[in-house]
DNA sequence: CTGAAAGCGCTAACAG
DNA sequence: CTGTTAGCGCTTTCAG
């Protein structure tokens, strides 16, 4: 491969002249910037990268950092990064790190020995304290989903609370009263957070939480599966669930479906997310939307000016969820027939089935 | 940060013994090499990379194209690529070109110049020939999803024609002898291949197809509502439609509920490609399976052992298809009722609706 | 087993 | 506007 030596004499000038062609095209005479380029495509040069990288310490390059590449989720944020960093002409290194601390902190620690201007993290199971002393130690790191006030502008995230409560009442407003949940996992802050708002939220409503209506998932689709079936056999009646992730909605749904419980006429089915295919299945779901392409994209503004590229401030770090409305959630007392849920039979009739049928093709 | 002259100096020895405990430990003293590292772990020392790559002109990297990272087709084959290439201690750059042969060209150059050892690439709109030059210039690049015979072991794919060919076979074993076909796009060299092996094997079976039954997609969801609406609209009967994706069949599938068609009593339906949502949806799909795994798995190995790696040699690079039975496809004559399909009043009776409905979320 | 020294290809003062 | 030159941090002979 050519080097800008064999160019330089090709075109009969200086290596510092190439280089100039190179990076500060007007400062040289258009001849014999003509010359150089034209010696250029002679050798069909292309600029070594790490030679420069080594030369200006600087590498055009924003790093990320997500726990799962196979999550849904996180693509349309990764594409959306692509296409911001793309934009202001740098490149894009995507590291998949698994949800342990010591995993996302190996792969920074990996992309900051490349030598990446700045970094995207995707947190997962860190703790708060944790995430803080990385955002200390990295200042050129911004977070996504997780708010440290002293580092506020280095965090973009969706407002979870919010979202949480939006949920909630809508459900409530529906008429459910006993609404079951099936949460995340318990180390993911995030899923705390939902978890508290949705209690709050039930208790300002005078709706104690039976604690039974408690089920933990993992936010993945068989996790979705298990709870409901654990839901179910506890025998206490409920009319609604909320799930905190769309996955484990369509993990509950597809339980349901095996078990003969139809949803929305006899449970109503509350997701978390917007996921693509929140609207393929059927029913299509009612859930809460998150705008993750703007979480990317915003991720992305405050990563490139990080790494001194002329980016407009971003307006707000904190952004809306919002409320769709679909199919899987029914207002109490609309159903078609005379069984609308008195709650009576319902313990008896939402016993799980022995053998649990499993939804073939998921995670 | 660190350089390994700091770390000779506080080792008390000269850079080229650091640099050998970093690459060759075993030819230095235990008590040298004990002294060494203590004074690297005293920096929290990190090699430059790009001072490595630049001396000896490798990067342990393999560089990876896809069209579309948005794809869930493409996102199970990245992680398995990932994780070959990190069982490496190798590391990997996606790139993401869109279809058009010059755009997967310029990511391509892209990675060379970033001296990846070892390049993936799957060829989106280029043409064989094209593809061809591509493995004849680029001695380290791997081929996915195409098949050029001079450069048969740089290519990993699975076989198309036999998927489907079984895809065709099983909804003609079923009974069905009017089938209509939602393709992908004409540029598309697998549609192409499956289009022509489609048509081969109806007429085998004494079947010629309607030209009027035959619809083009491109392989995104949206497509499929708008092919099976065109489908619908020239009035010609038909018992079963075979999607070249199953993107495209879940569009279909969406649109025949708008209009009020079910699936699989009134038409069958047929997908290709096995997604993740394809059990998903309600009633699950049939489809022909591709094992995208094996074939993320195959592709590294082949470009690990390109890139110079000890690997084993991959078995085989034609990965066989498999045909999944689900529920879109239903014998013909089993549905409950009378209203078995005598194709009279079918044409009425599918014309679409004047407006169309969306379904949202998709791309 | 260890050190000296010459690069790898490019950038960035500094002179001219 | 252009050329000279000294690095960037690491690898790799070649001596010792």
């Amino acid at each position: 491969m050519a080097t800008i030596k064999d160019v330089a004499r090709q075109a009969g000038v200086s290596i510092a002249t190439v280089s100039r062609v190179l990076n500060e095209p007007n400062k040289v005479r258009e001849r014999t910037r003509l010359r150089v380029e034209q010696a250029m495509r002679a050798f069909s040069f292309q600029r070594n990268v790490f030679a420069t990288a080594l030369a200006t310490n600087r590498s055009e390059t924003i790093g990320l950092v997500v726990p799962r590449l196979t999550d849904v989720f996180f693509v349309p944020m990764i594409n959306q990064i692509g296409n911001a960093v793309d934009a202001r002409h740098s490149y894009l290194i995507v590291t998949c790190s698994d949800y342990a601390a010591q995993d996302v902190e190996r792969c920074v620690r990996f992309l900051q020995q490349r030598r990446c201007d700045a970094l995207i993290v995707f947190p997962g199971a860190m703790t708060d304290t944790q995430v803080a002393a990385l955002l200390a130690e990295n200042p050129n790191v911004v977070v996504i989903h997780r708010f440290v006030p002293q580092y506020a502008s280095r965090c973009v995230l969706v407002d979870n609370r919010l979202g949480t409560r939006m949920a909630t009442r809508y459900l409530i407003d529906c008429g459910h009263r006993d609404i079951a949940v099936i949460t995340g996992p318990s180390y993911n802050q995030e899923n705390a957070e939902r978890l508290a708002t949705f209690l709050e939220t039930m208790t300002e409503a005078g709706l104690p939480v039976d604690p039974r209506l408690v089920a933990q998932g993992d936010f993945l689709l068989e996790s979705g599966e298990q709870a409901m079936s654990a839901l179910l056999a506890t025998g206490r009646r409920f009319s609604a669930v909320f799930c905190f992730s769309d996955r484990m909605a369509v993990g509950a749904l597809s339980y349901l479906r095996s078990a003969g419980v139809s949803v929305p006429e006899d449970i109503s089915l509350m997701g978390f997310d917007d996921m693509d295919y929140a609207s393929l299945v059927f029913p299509r779901l009612t859930t809460i939307h998150q705008d993750i392409d703007e979480l990317g994209r915003i991720a992305a503004e405050i990563a490139l000016s990080l790494a001194g590229h002329e980016v407009p401030a971003p307006a707000k770090t904190l952004l809306p969820p919002r409320l769709v409305v679909r199919e899987s959630v029914l207002p109490i007392g609309t159903r078609g027939g005379a069984r609308v849920s008195d709650g009576r039979e319902a313990g008896a009739r939402w016993i799980a089935p022995a053998s649990m049928p499993r939804v073939e093709g998921s995670e």
